[in-house]
DNA sequence: TCTGCCATGTAAGCCGTTACATGATTTT
DNA sequence: AAAATCATGTAACGGCTTACATGGCAGA
């Protein structure tokens, strides 16, 4: 039951987090400022919005006319805000950290929104996600040893570019950890003792 | 209409192309052989094969009980075996090199079964991946410089990852492109001056 | 003038998963 | 005795894309 839509859900409640957006532009952010949902369509997106307007979650500014000083009235647009509601919303989806979290669609929202995830939450999303790869690359590993012999040579070059990639991500998710680490490290210290001028 | 059905047709046909299997292990060697169609339900499969069979690509060999000798039979196994229609279908479909070949989906399964695959054919068909990862480097690079200001640390983080992911995939392609070149001029030359004694 | 981008929406339809039904055999 | 695996299937539901409808504005 791990719908697209939920993911989706958070990513349009985190960009209006920052501020009020039409529908057209949400979709441009999702696409290439957050670089995920690319090519969302229209017929998801706008149901989308609907949906969390329906719950509350977000409301309909108002329909700005054009705002430019031109003759003709562009299209209006419709934008919308996020409601306290919303912000409430956002906030319980961004503390969850279960097995959804770390599905490869929605890793990637979870960390484009990191900066507003508590830091402990950030860090069993990390490694989460982490022991899912880990076991990708078992998994495919098991694959390579078993079946080597009879895998023609293409499909085993397949497999160990597979196995590099996920060994790849397993390390730059080693990075993220130990700078979540230090990163706490530090606040402690700050919080424990205060630097000395 | 880039249907994975499709590429799910061209894997069962390639599967069958090797001799006579039933459902359940086509599945498991989809998922663990190829490694690509992981965790694909029997609702998909099953249908799959009878659509296959309905085009007269297969044909159910007969239905095997159990081949052991223990005193119950195991439910009875439907195998089917690939026609020679079949055989023509996958020489078709195989031969095909245009744009959908270079989907993240397809291309794994084109892959897969380069063995069976002209040397043109796969020739264009990397080079086709190749470039579809270059155009996908290039917007995300520019994506990066254009939004770097803006962007928080760890959108950017998902970024610089997702690009060097999309550089290492294109610099396996090249190696995979030259070392199609050496074939083609190692075949060139036997052809054109056979090694002398 | 025509293409392309901005902008919002609806409806239909397909693809594929989930859940269910069934049941034997092997392993724990 | 229960759980896992082997094995085949069906039905329904739902998500998401595609295609369509609409229309103003900008630039080639």
């Amino acid at each position: 039951m791990r719908r697209r839509v939920d993911s989706l859900q958070l990513a349009v409640l985190g960009l209006l987090h920052d501020g009020p957006l039409h529908g057209y532009e949400v979709r441009r952010r999702l696409d290439v400022r957050l670089g995920i949902f690319r090519a969302l369509s229209y017929g998801t997106l706008y149901p989308c919005l609907r949906t969390l307007q329906a719950e509350g979650w977000v409301r309909e500014v108002g329909v700005e006319a054009d705002a430019g000083a031109g003759p003709g009235r562009r299209r209006a647009r419709v934008v919308y805000e996020i409601t306290d509601g919303g912000r409430e919303r956002l906030g319980e989806l961004l503390h969850q950290a279960g097995p959804s979290a770390w599905d490869d669609d929605t890793f990637s929202v979870r960390f484009a929104l990191f900066t507003r995830t508590d830091p402990r939450t950030r860090l069993r999303i990390l490694e989460g996600r982490r022991a899912r790869l880990q076991e990708r690359v078992e998994q495919l590993s098991r694959s390579i040893d078993h079946t080597r012999e009879q895998l023609d040579a293409y499909a085993y070059e397949y497999q160990c570019h597979e196995v590099e990639t996920a060994r790849r991500e397993v390390d730059w998710i080693d990075g993220l950890i130990s700078a979540e680490g230090r990163r706490q490290h530090h606040h402690q210290q700050e919080r424990q003792s205060p630097p000395v001028p």
